[in-house]
DNA sequence: ATACAAATGAAACAATGTTGCAAATGTAGT
DNA sequence: ACTACATTTGCAACATTGTTTCATTTGTAT
């Protein structure tokens, strides 16, 4: 689904800035950063404006904020496909060594069984170690 | 055990800022945040010093950080008991009400399926929703 | 009591996020 | 296509959070 289709269904604005990280965010299939969220807008980058719009986009639950130790923050589209789910379906994996942050469609969120009295809304899973590509580099760096 | 025991055990120089850190942290049973640890030290509190603190307590295993969003950042003694356990144990909650995080003890951290290649670490999980005390005054003012 | 490494605290910096406000832009109605 | 109005943008300035450097102080083992 493209980008204006996305903000029309959800009743926000279509502003280039907004258009900007929802192309920026489905031409990946993995979290992205600010950084490499602005490296894809030429020129027409704004900090604020950003902030603002990632804001946006969050509380409307199109895109979905990993925090990872809350110095790296990436983000992805909320389930790629269906468009009113405001809710984080699957984990995320942290590496450790290459710092880079891998969806893990596999695992998904359980039902969590809550104390008496709590309710639900949302909830994240962050598994930390080492990715498959820094797993096999290390292993290899000992067989040297 | 004592804190001075604790720093004894994982071989780190026993300081007042780290005895402090770990003494506020015994005496709730739920993660404090830097405002909250800090409250408890009387006139001897210097932000550096704090951070390289629960940094090595952190590192040595003995705190363990919970973080949500990125903005509100908790910390706790790991397993209070246990001494050399770096590994998180259970979920925690936050409440998008009052902002407070709970422990969760009764929901233990799963064993997770890792795709082929991945080594696991460490994990995090975090439920957000309403805590018992919030849901309850919400739904005692839907009866007013 | 001494010696040495580690920890502290100060200043200065760096990164990240927020607020107020005037100008620009998107959208709905005509 | 034009107008009107609310929303969004971009700027400056600020606020918060965390880091680095370095001289001084403190903890610990001998």
């Amino acid at each position: 689904m493209i980008a204006s289709e996305i903000l029309k269904i959800h009743e926000i604005k279509k502003t280039p800035g907004r258009i900007a990280i929802i192309n920026a965010l489905q031409q990946n299939d993995q979290p992205l950063s600010e950084t490499e969220i602005k490296s894809g807008m030429n020129e027409m980058y704004d900090r604020i404006t950003f902030y603002r719009n990632i804001q946006t986009l969050t509380t409307a639950g199109i895109v979905h904020k990993i925090v990872i130790d809350n110095t790296i923050i990436k983000y992805e589209l909320s389930c790629s496909g269906k468009e009113h789910t405001h809710h984080n379906e699957h984990a995320h994996f942290y590496c450790e060594e290459c710092h880079s942050v891998t969806c893990l469609k596999q695992i998904k969120i359980p039902e969590f069984n809550l104390p008496e009295g709590f309710m639900y809304d949302d909830s994240d899973i962050i598994i930390k170690g080492t990715c498959k590509k820094c797993s096999h580099q290390i292993t290899t760096k000992d067989l040297e």
